[in-house]
DNA sequence: TAATGAACGTTAAAATATGTTAAACGCATC
DNA sequence: GATGCGTTTAACATATTTTAACGTTCATTA
């Protein structure tokens, strides 16, 4: 994922507050989601693919540190900041516990915002993939833009739908992606006959990766798929 | 960087708060070298291997800031966390540019400095090693990625929960595995019936590690279970 | 120490979830 | 309106997990 793309997820339900952090998020070149309450927050992650987290720890519907739980059960690596109105000490451990990278307490400044986004960014930077849309699984190589699998240098056309699942697959590699995740961004619904499309789909990509003894598409029963090469 | 050995460097010209600190941090397992001033941080950085540091920004002498710069020329990615009595603003933006990971301001608990510690350094760790997790259990070897016990050179493929179980198990090697904390953390959720499941678990385990009479897997009544290599 | 209730051991059936194949569908192109 | 392609649906086969049932062990106390 490229530097210059971190799609941020900001769930505040200050109405005016999130409006003037979208907009100056978005003029420092963070494209920014505003979510007003952590279900259609939950709702956003599970459909679009974001980079960094924001947000409020009191939010109506469904608050924060129950969101970021949410989230963190689905994804553990992605960065996260919590904002307060309370400045309880207490509440700032549990955010901390839940996996917070840092914990801000309002009134902040938009700049110390920034500046700490920007420290965590340093730090998570280096984790992330390669960044381009060329993934190497053991042996192969899967070039996502042009949807092509290559297997002992012979090329295989995937289609879409095979590349979009193998693309969130190489993104969570060696580790889980969560079936409703996989479905919400792929098909757009989370539904059963999806699902089971998904299932369909899992097969195929089997039968690809099959060529490398070393890569494991396996199963994490009630969960999701996790990609794994040796 | 083992996380058992992360050798803190503080720097804080007061006395009484540095030594306060020093004996919190060791307590919670950090050894840590205490300076007085930013000369002697230098000097101690110069001479010995830190993990950490942490880096009061009015001292006498040489001030954090000048500190700060001078370490960040030899190292750019040792985690670094300023603590300042003022909480002027410019001051933040300038400890950030410096390459801050936080800036805390004083007073501060000393249970958010170490939350705000162990933040950045799951962070900075992860960089390290993406690792892989293979346990020795007696003759046989486990590998929680793949879910694959490996029993006198027999592959036996387990379902994600016995291979989740194994893995707290082998994490909590010869020490007792607390049975609430393997259902909240497998089964998310503590209850009577998943109690009864996690048993059904034990057992298949069992059958599993028969195969070394070395291998042992005690339970502890009324408390959870033992993974015992004699 | 015998009685008792709670915790644990084990097995098998029941309920879910997944694996796989092939046919059916929808949609574009000719 | 026939053909080809990607996708979904249907059908059947397996696998995993939970629940139920019954037996045993453990700690406690009369």
């Amino acid at each position: 994922m490229n530097e210059l793309e971190v799609k941020v997820l900001l769930a505040e339900d200050d109405k005016n507050l999130g409006a003037i952090l979208k907009a100056y998020l978005e003029a420092k070149g963070y494209p920014t989601t505003l979510c007003i309450n952590g279900k259609e927050a939950f709702d956003a992650f599970s459909k679009k693919d974001f980079d960094f987290l924001i947000i409020d720890v009191m939010m109506p519907v469904k608050d924060g540190f129950t969101l970021a739980r949410e989230i963190r059960n689905i994804n553990k690596k992605i960065p996260l900041i919590f904002l307060t109105a309370k400045s309880m000490q207490e509440d700032k451990l549990k955010g901390f516990e839940i996996g917070a990278d840092d914990y801000l307490t309002k009134p902040f400044s938009m700049e110390e915002l920034l500046m700490r986004m920007q420290a965590i960014l340093r730090r998570a930077k280096e984790i992330k993939q390669p960044g381009r849309s060329i993934y190497k699984i053991g042996k192969l190589t899967f070039d996502y833009n042009r949807q092509i699998l290559t297997i002992k240098n012979q090329d295989e056309k995937l289609t879409s739908k095979e590349a979009e699942l193998l693309h969130l697959l190489c993104e969570n590699l060696n580790e889980v992606l969560d079936r409703s995740v996989a479905l919400n961004r792929i098909w757009y619904d989370d539904s059963y006959f999806n699902a089971r499309s998904m299932d369909v789909y899992i097969t195929k990509l089997r039968k690809y990766l099959k060529a490398d003894p070393a890569v494991e598409l396996i199963n994490v029963h009630g969960v999701g798929f996790k990609l794994v090469v040796q």
